[in-house]
DNA sequence: CGTAAGATGAAG
DNA sequence: TTCATCTTACGG
């Protein structure tokens, strides 16, 4: 079975690269610590897209999903959460996939103190979570590459194409049709397992 | 400028 | 189901 590096996945477009990215590990350094953990679920978000931020074009929000694949497109919504993206494709594509849910491998008590609860299965089962448990609380990693402040390593154990569930984008109104939704089938991390 | 909607989360 | 909370984008 043929395994892709990082460059390959995140130079795919985003519908291709959302499933690839099941299994990888995200993690950041930071002076308390060192926090790990395994992506369970992601979405796709494309130009095309009505449902996506780069739907409207180039903005200063949006400019990190038109640069080329491998670096990190980090919004604030609802007023209160920040969600994690990684850009894929070629430059000028306006194209991310969006970190949903992870289980949590390393610097657990790190994540729970940032989070603030104790549950493991509640740390990072949402996307606006995930990026609590990285310690993410503003936007200056966006645009930035992968490999600097967050990085990414490949999977411990091979994921198979029958090991992913595929359905439809969450908390959209628009596009609602597009099974741009991956997760890992069964694992208890994923945010809503029944969709 | 004014304002409505939003790739969410937690509590009731 | 409701609400907290505020940036972004768009209309005037």
């Amino acid at each position: 079975m043929h395994r892709y590096s990082i460059q390959d996945i995140v130079s795919m477009n985003s519908v291709s690269a959302a499933p690839l990215l099941l299994g990888w590990q995200i993690s950041r350094r930071a002076p308390e610590g060192t926090v790990r953990l395994k992506i369970v679920e992601t979405e796709a978000y494309r130009q095309t897209d009505p449902a996506s931020h780069s739907f409207a074009g180039i903005t200063k929000r949006t400019a990190p999903m038109f640069e080329a694949g491998g670096r990190l497109y980090v919004y604030f919504t609802y007023g209160m959460h920040y969600c994690v993206n990684i850009v894929t494709g070629p430059t000028g594509e306006g194209e991310a996939v969006l970190l949903r849910a992870a289980e949590p491998i390393d610097g657990i008590d790190i994540m729970k103190r940032r989070r603030g609860i104790d549950e493991l299965k509640n740390l990072a089962n949402g996307p606006g979570k995930l990026a609590q448990c990285l310690g993410i609380t503003d936007t200056v990693l966006s645009g930035t590459l992968l490999g600097v402040e967050i990085s990414l390593e490949a999977p411990t154990e091979s994921v198979s194409p029958s090991d992913i569930s595929i359905g439809p984008r969450v908390g959209i109104k628009k596009a609602i049709e597009q099974p741009w939704r991956f997760y890992l089938s069964g694992n208890p991390y994923v945010s809503k397992p029944w969709r």
